[in-house]
DNA sequence: CTGAAAGCGCTAACAA
DNA sequence: TTGTTAGCGCTTTCAG
């Protein structure tokens, strides 16, 4: 593997010069930069990453910390439409993109990228209440962005949904249309996503004099199979909900399943309404009616403030609002004639 | 940000004791151990990943390289699940993931990664004839691993589903269910993946003495759309299919879609296989027979076996085949009555 | 059992 | 315009 020192050698310059036509230099004679290009060349140099990085202190590359509770995440649509909003940013900036799942111990991870100089910078997702890694990078004042809104004041640069408008939009539209008794079906309760959006459920409800009941609101992973289990208890109750709003597309597939399982007509019976509104949404049956939080938009928002952020070396925080919109397909019962057969 | 030297000065040891603390070598004294472990911890010392990488020629990392044409494959599940296998392994490992999409020039970013010795090794998908990346990485006789076989005889390991036994497999189905005019929606008809599924598809017509017509293989790009649009190309025939095989879920989905807009009752009047049994494919309406190609397990054994091939140093060149299963579900009429109303 | 010294491959003053 | 020198933070002989 030829080094700058080969490169240098068969060209008759020094490394220094090398490097400067590396870094397209102004002051090098073009005789000589022409020779170099040749060296290089002829004997396939790249620069060594590492030993780049070890002398300018950076690295070209953005972490993306997915914690461990999220590995789900991988396989749920709204992470990858994020991540291809994030990939298209570093793909044009010419940035690597670290994936590092956490195991055990989340910190552990942290320290590796962030002390160990393995990233600039890091984009956080799934945060929660007391989360130790966004306290740890905050801490360290790493370059970072989060997905969501920090659960505590912990400074820190974030892109968001305005989560509880939106949560509370949905529900809106649930109630216009006729519905008062409405469930919640959430993913890990513990979420700030979770929270916002069960707080604006909540809040829609109140403003509508309804009295939100907890026994409406059920949680549990943030999986297909969670909202199949969730269905399931919520129209165990004697009285069930006439209408569902999904914290998550999937969560309300699992839901549909549960509910056409049990013989449910809808949205005739029961109204849906998701949330995220991934590509497959319009393909449910009923089609879903869907909360678009611009998935991809925000990746792209999260990757070109951290790039910023990186690139400015500026300590700002800054956070940004990504607006949603109410996508109304046919399960929410809106439109007067289901779709499909 | 602590170094090695500091950790010494305040262990009083040498920089080289501090080394062979961190990588536990036998012959240190407990008594030196425990100082220098004490220095540790209160400077919060974490070694610069490139500075060592620099030294020891190893990065802890590995690469995945996403063709410029596969950016979809962000947003189908089938890449998701794929990764999450692989992201088990590397967790497991404490190993990290490098993604990298690469823009117009796709060695461009293979240099970086391979020459520039950013990772350890690479997993390569979604290659093609004539591929120039996987050509440039066995070239190198860089540690890699190929999900799908290569399409040309190049030296590189690789972890593939046998393809043309599987669409072979799931053509035969339908044959067996009386089809005899079937479809074939494939994605990006250079792939080897899809070559090898129109291969089994039409070795399962010839073998049941049906002239395959070229006119029933659509192709088109690996999305939703583009199965929408092939399918709507193969029901305006004449002498349309009575069954179409789908060479990815997704597609199948998108097939699904423009059947149901033109008034089809499925399977009764269309019946449908996909391939790749996302988890999405139970929720479909009818719920979709697919290949399960244990995209999940294809993860884990790519990475397991380029992870055993960075550590063993070893050249040598193995492959393996992940089986297949048929999971019959509605859409292609095996059941006489469909699960949703 | 421990330290000194060299060097991984590169960039960045500082000279010339 | 170019070369020399030092050094990024670490590991690894080689001595002791």
């Amino acid at each position: 593997m030829a080094t700058i020192k080969d490169v240098a050698r068969l060209a008759n310059v020094s490394p220094s010069t090398v490097s400067r036509v590396l870094s397209n230099s102004s002051r090098i004679s073009e005789e000589t930069k022409r020779r170099v290009r040749e060296a290089l060349e002829q004997l396939d140099y790249h620069p060594n990453v590492f030993a780049r990085g070890l002398v300018t202190n950076s690295t070209g590359a953005i972490g993306i910390l997915i914690p461990p509770s999220m590995n789900q995440f991988f396989v749920n649509p709204f992470f990858a439409e994020w991540m291809s909003g994030v990939s298209e940013v570093t793909r044009e900036h010419g940035v690597d993109t670290v994936l590092s799942t956490s195991a055990r111990d989340e910190e552990e991870v942290v320290d590796r990228m962030v002390r160990g100089r393995r990233v600039d910078g890091l984009l956080l997702l799934g945060t929660r209440p007391g989360d130790p890694v966004l306290r740890r990078v905050s801490d360290q004042k790493f370059p970072a962005v989060l997905l969501g809104r920090p659960a505590d004041p912990i400074p820190v640069s974030w892109v968001n949904n305005d989560n509880v408008k939106a949560a509370h939009c949905a529900t809106k539209h649930l109630i216009d249309l006729g519905h008062r008794r409405i469930g919640f079906l959430g993913g890990a309760s513990e979420m700030v996503v979770t929270i916002d959006r069960v707080t604006g459920y909540r809040n829609a409800l109140l403003e509508a004099g309804i009295e939100p009941d907890p026994r409406l609101e059920v949680s549990s992973f943030f999986l297909e199979q969670g909202g199949y289990l969730g269905m399931m208890r919520l129209l165990a109750m004697s009285d069930r909900p006439t209408a569902v709003l999904a914290s998550d597309d999937v969560l309300a597939f699992g839901g549909m399943r549960a509910a056409a399982e049990l013989g449910f007509r809808m949205p005739e019976e029961l109204a849906i309404v998701g949330f995220n509104d991934i590509r497959l949404a319009e393909l449910a049956n009923p089609a879903l009616t869907s909360v678009r939080v611009n998935m991809h938009e925000l990746g792209v928002r999260c990757a070109e403030l951290l790039l910023k952020q990186i690139e400015s070396g500026s300590p700002a925080y800054i956070s940004e609002i990504v607006d949603f919109e109410l996508v109304i397909r046919y399960s929410c019962g809106a439109h007067a004639a289901a779709r499909n057969g």
